[in-house]
DNA sequence: AAACTGGATGTAAGCGCTTACAAAGCGATA
DNA sequence: TATCGCTTTGTAAGCGCTTACATCCAGTTT
């Protein structure tokens, strides 16, 4: 009767299996330079005949790397950061990397308890999102000596490396548009601001090229909601109270748009011939909307793809640009049109 | 000149500090018995006085628990999952534990790369989806005798414990309110049902209550498609192409039925007159479209919340019952109605 | 007073790898 | 042939914790 192998191999275990030692397996393993076919197929054989897996943890702590990056995310809530993340996680698998996840709900103090369990569980590199966070995140980032990523917004800050794209420009471009289909009576749904950078950036490029034009939006047109498609179905109503009311709602991201351009319809009101609406982020559904969701297209896949190229990077210590910016355009569709004042 | 401190302080360090032993500090830091408040005290100011933060990797080396469970998914894309895991990631903190995700999109073998890669990590426990697996996801996890979960199925099986749902069950009420209503003429739109159980028992569900009614459906008014809303909407036109159409058309969850509703209301079909149409999730916005989904509101975030709970419970060896069914009660709302043949 | 508790603390042996350093092998050079 | 320079392999010292076991020291018990 055969004794069963109850514990798993170790390292040890496959040494003695191929008959070499300890550091040549390592060496195999981890591909390391001045390695001889010989070694390295007997290696291999011996890995294979015992089922040999090697223990992460062993391996993490003499080496003082995990193979893992952990990721700050508001919120996995919202289908612009699963698609980001989705590819992210994609990328990396590439890069043979792992990815740990922590969402502190826009909440800056969960942020900064986050990043510290993440550094504890010894993460190789960091990603978080926009430019708003404790300074402490930055102080402990850099007493680490921790390479990471700041994304979702376009801030030139030596301290913040960041892989990101223009959230005003597009905004200012929306609202630009909004204008030059004759539409002065604008409204704005945004999400809360505070602690929000990008949020800030949209909202102030509405606000910007409203003012601008001689059409400024005033605050009371500014409905500022938390994130959510039910949320944005509420703004609606509020906004639309007004006399007399916009003729186009602005609004922060697709889902607000989505929220309101479903209460518009609920309420009978006619896109975009009574009322333009626009989004922003370009969410799948955008352009199966009845009528499709003017928005602006943000890079969810490409910022994922290559945040873990370029984290990847800065891990192996590579020198790269600070700041990386990627392309954010404006999807004209049809949930946008001339202004029709009522015949009145 | 004082020498700065390079170095973050180690255990031993705080243990020098407090004028104690190793032991006495890692004591303290685990709350475990026999601890005199004195030491307590000395040690804890030390470690204030030092900002000491725990080794995580050495930790787990040595206690062998990481702090993290790994959860294995087909894809983020879908925001049922999202949800879920967001859910999952807010209770897991409250029991101090962290998530590894993967993510396999459906491909049985990826995730059973993922599922070794995860283990190689070193988690405590592990969360998958469904009862498809390949066979060696079960031996490994038995051989590791690693506490596991899996969800989204209500499928009694000794060996794969469960947190889920009947997916079955709801899908047969979906059906049958539809041949109440007097739908005869049903189709369904599917996600592959490869490796795939609860589409398939989703599609089992409703095939078997039409048949059962005397009104099968038959293979050419199955539409099978990948998950997505434009899938959901190029599925609408060649379901319709059938003469006589259908009068209603089950989808095999929210985001296919939104594109078909997307789809019918691009080509002026009327809803529910003309056509009723059903999802699966009740995702957020289902109640917000015009008309609002027919779906079975699927327990995403209870599901999340329960899973931390009963896999923490796992890993400290209670005994807990093999199944658990949370409830995935049919909402019926505005997208389906009675069945009113046109005036021909 | 001796023997016996049992709680509080210390000692030191790992956990399973990586890697600096040492050593060995081997052809080329002088 | 002795020396040098390379590549290939081995030895063993950690990485920073946890924890089994030993020890010490009251307070009881007989």
């Amino acid at each position: 009767m055969m004794g069963r192998q109850l514990k798993h191999a170790l390292l040890a275990d496959v040494a003695k299996e191929a008959g070499v030692s300890t550091a040549s397996v390592s060496r195999v393993l981890n591909r390391a330079p001045h390695v001889s076919r010989q070694l390295q197929r007997r290696v291999e054989a011996a890995v294979d005949k015992l089922g040999y897996v090697p223990h992460g943890m062993a391996r993490a702590l003499a080496s003082r790397r995990i193979g893992a990056i952990g990721v700050l995310i508001p919120t996995l809530d919202n289908p612009i950061f699963s698609i980001a993340i989705n590819s992210l996680e994609q990328r990396l698998k590439y890069h043979d990397c792992r990815l740990l996840i922590a969402t502190y709900r826009y909440d800056l103090d969960d942020e900064l308890e986050a990043l510290q369990t993440l550094i504890q569980q010894g993460v190789d590199g960091m990603v978080l999102i926009g430019h708003d966070h404790r300074p402490e995140v930055l102080a402990t980032l850099k007493r680490r000596k921790l390479p990471f990523l700041t994304s979702w917004h376009d801030i030139e800050d030596a301290n913040w490396p960041c892989v990101g794209f223009d959230n005003a420009a597009p905004a200012r471009a929306l609202a630009e548009h909004m204008l030059m289909l004759g539409h002065h009576r604008l409204a704005v749904v945004s999400a809360p601001v505070a602690n929000n950078d990008r949020a800030r950036s949209r909202l102030q490029g509405f606000l910007q090229a409203a003012a601008q034009a001689g059409y400024p939006i005033t605050q009371d047109r500014v409905a500022t909601v938390d994130y959510g498609i039910e949320e944005g179905f509420n703004a609606f109503d509020s906004l639309m109270q007004h006399h007399p009311p916009p003729t186009a709602i602005l609004c922060g991201n697709d889902t607000l748009a989505f929220g309101v351009m479903l209460a518009a319809q609920r309420a009978g009101v006619r896109i975009p011939e009574e009322l333009s609406i626009t989004g922003f982020d370009d969410l799948p559904q955008a352009r199966f909307m009845t009528p499709a969701l003017t928005t602006v297209a943000v890079p969810a896949i490409n910022i994922g793809h290559t945040i873990a190229d370029e984290l990847m990077a800065r891990i192996e210590s590579q020198v790269l640009p600070n700041r990386r910016l990627l392309d954010a355009p404006l999807i004209i569709r049809e949930s946008t049109g001339p202004c029709q004042p009522p015949t009145a």
